[in-house]
DNA sequence: GCCCCGATAGACAGCGCTGTCAATTTCGGG
DNA sequence: CCCGAAATTGACAGCGCTGTCTATCGGGGC
């Protein structure tokens, strides 16, 4: 019993070829009793369309791409989460393509893959989102894409972000409320603009709760475990000895655990952490790491939705920035005596 | 400037399109001249074949799927890159497939996978590599697959798998080297087939020094960070002290880095640590993790590759075993005094 | 009751490639 | 130099679907 096509259910609809595709493809203009024909017919064989011939047919792909560039695995697992389920739900298959985005050759990179694979359309997650030879390469294939959280070219794409601004805020709230006034700051490159938004976020609030900046200890990292350990060390000289601190990513986060456990300072005890992503490593630290949550997945999941959106000509408003959540573990609690 | 098609390059050329289809996919009885002129050809107006039009026609669908079950992020990274980077060189796309093997319906979803998808092969990883339903679904489907590092059912399909027995081993023999005498295990559920084998090598690979079994220390964990800390202070109560753990997968040996510091145990002076993956986690703990690298990604690049020969109709031999080796960072040393 | 027009359904021709099979060329041996 | 077999090349018909265009249907306005 070899798989129905699309002549099988016509004839047992008693239609025609083309009807079953209108309804395939939710088209106006067919009668609902046509289309409950059909349907049971569909139903009944247990059909489904055959991708490539509808590809090829329709000069549609059916295919997402999602570019990466090899950040953090939590963070692309999470990505890839979202989209793939997205696409799922669409009818659609995820291709995935790796680059480097800090590559000499990375445009000819983008090219051999354009036009190698034909795609529907684009997700682009950080730090593609902000290379100018990647949104060139995009641009000029003529490829609708959506950007996840870029830092840099607002308004040049279609893009999905999160608030970053009201997250670090609601870190400050919480470690506020907690009773903590001599803070920390771990940041990462100025010139990464997602680290630049935390720092700015985490100072202006503060400054709304009176803290001038010049009282804030601040250290740079590069958001690596490690550069994480010598923020930690360098910060906890400080004295007054800090009660909290905040890193920019929760790799970094980690690291002050460990500078903090040589130093013998008890966490939370003696000292809070906060990280930022809730990525996997807050839940491979003791006590488990406080931490500001993406909803990554989520973003993705909007980012491929909004994408199918537009290939069908409609016009698509920009989706809001997503609302971030603080996790709240066990590495921050209230101010030590 | 329209992209370029088959009979572009056979006008160009002078030939036939089958000739050209017969260049593209490397048949014999092709005349060495011939050739040239259909690659140059190829070359000059920059064809590539459009998969949907290959697919449709020949049956075959140029992807390649990747099963998984959501394990840890590390593991699916590294797959991911190995199977990605396989498929590229081929000329194949990727699909993922995120499935859930212990739902009770994972039947079910796997049919109508299998039915949606058309695929020319499948890569398998733990610990969908084991589920009986998933197996039964693929061979239904009579789609041919790769199980990567199965536990159960060998010889039921091609497998890519690590030599586990000699790293652990090696492992062995690099704690005893450092003069280490008395030791602790922390294994997975007995259920699990890689920490069964794990355990066995490791107690083995010991009885070889003449280290009976009932001096070993033994605790159970799960796989994750916390049963790692539960495990670690199990095994820290032992009199005299144990000098050397080794943990059946780098979250748990991470978790009895934990365990120690809230012991006031020094690693690696009082006490040396060596877990099993080399994962992201290994270099997320301060000292950096002594583990043992699984050659993943290119166990993953050789399923594909497998995958594809065997497409070919060539009998294809099973691959041998794939090499682990050891990764010495800070966590283990000398025995201490 | 008739005409006109929009709504609905169908016929048909490809999309770009490969499988099949037939036509042609080549080559070795007699 | 001729013949048959093997090697090489090409013609052609789809693969399963959708775009385009045409035919038909149904209903409102006069």
């Amino acid at each position: 019993m070899r798989k129905a096509n699309i002549a099988d259910v016509a004839l047992r609809a008693g239609v025609s070829t083309k009807s079953v595709s209108r309804v395939l493809n939710d088209e106006p203009n067919v009668r609902p009793q046509m289309r409950a024909k059909i349907e049971e017919a569909i139903e009944a064989l247990g059909y489904k369309p055959d991708l490539a011939a509808r590809s090829l047919s329709s000069g549609r792909s059916f295919i997402i791409g999602l570019l990466f560039d090899n950040p953090s695995p939590n963070y692309t697992m999470k990505v890839l989460q979202g989209t793939l389920d997205a696409c799922h739900q669409a009818g659609y298959q995820l291709v995935i393509e790796n680059v480097d985005t800090a590559s000499p050759t990375i445009g000819q990179a983008m090219e051999a893959m354009l036009q190698h694979r034909r795609m529907d359309g684009m997700v682009v997650t950080p730090p593609a989102t902000d290379s100018p030879a990647v949104l060139d390469a995009l641009e000029r294939a003529n490829l609708p894409y959506v950007r996840i959280a870029p830092n840099k070219f607002p308004g040049r794409s279609m893009t999905v972000s999160a608030d970053d601004q009201a997250a670090v805020s609601d870190v400050v709230r919480h470690l506020w409320n907690l009773g903590h006034r001599r803070f920390g700051f771990v940041g990462g490159p100025a010139s990464h603009g997602a680290s630049m938004w935390r720092h700015d976020g985490f100072f202006a609030a503060l400054a709304e709760r009176g803290v001038e900046p010049g009282e804030i200890q601040e250290a740079e990292g590069d958001f690596t475990f490690t550069s994480g350990i010598g923020a930690g060390r360098q910060l906890l000289r400080a004295e007054p000895r800090l009660t909290a601190i905040f890193a920019a990513n929760d790799d970094m986060a980690a690291g002050i655990f460990t500078a903090a456990a040589q130093l013998g300072i008890k966490i939370p005890d003696m000292l809070s952490v906060v990280g930022f992503d809730d990525s996997w490593i807050a839940k491979s630290v003791w006590p488990e790491l406080t931490t500001m949550h993406q909803p990554i997945a989520e973003m993705a999941h909007i980012a491929v939705r909004t994408l199918i959106a537009s290939r069908n000509g409609k016009a698509v408003k920009e989706p809001a920035p997503q609302n971030c959540h603080l996790i709240v573990r066990g590495s921050a609690g209230p101010v030590g005596q």
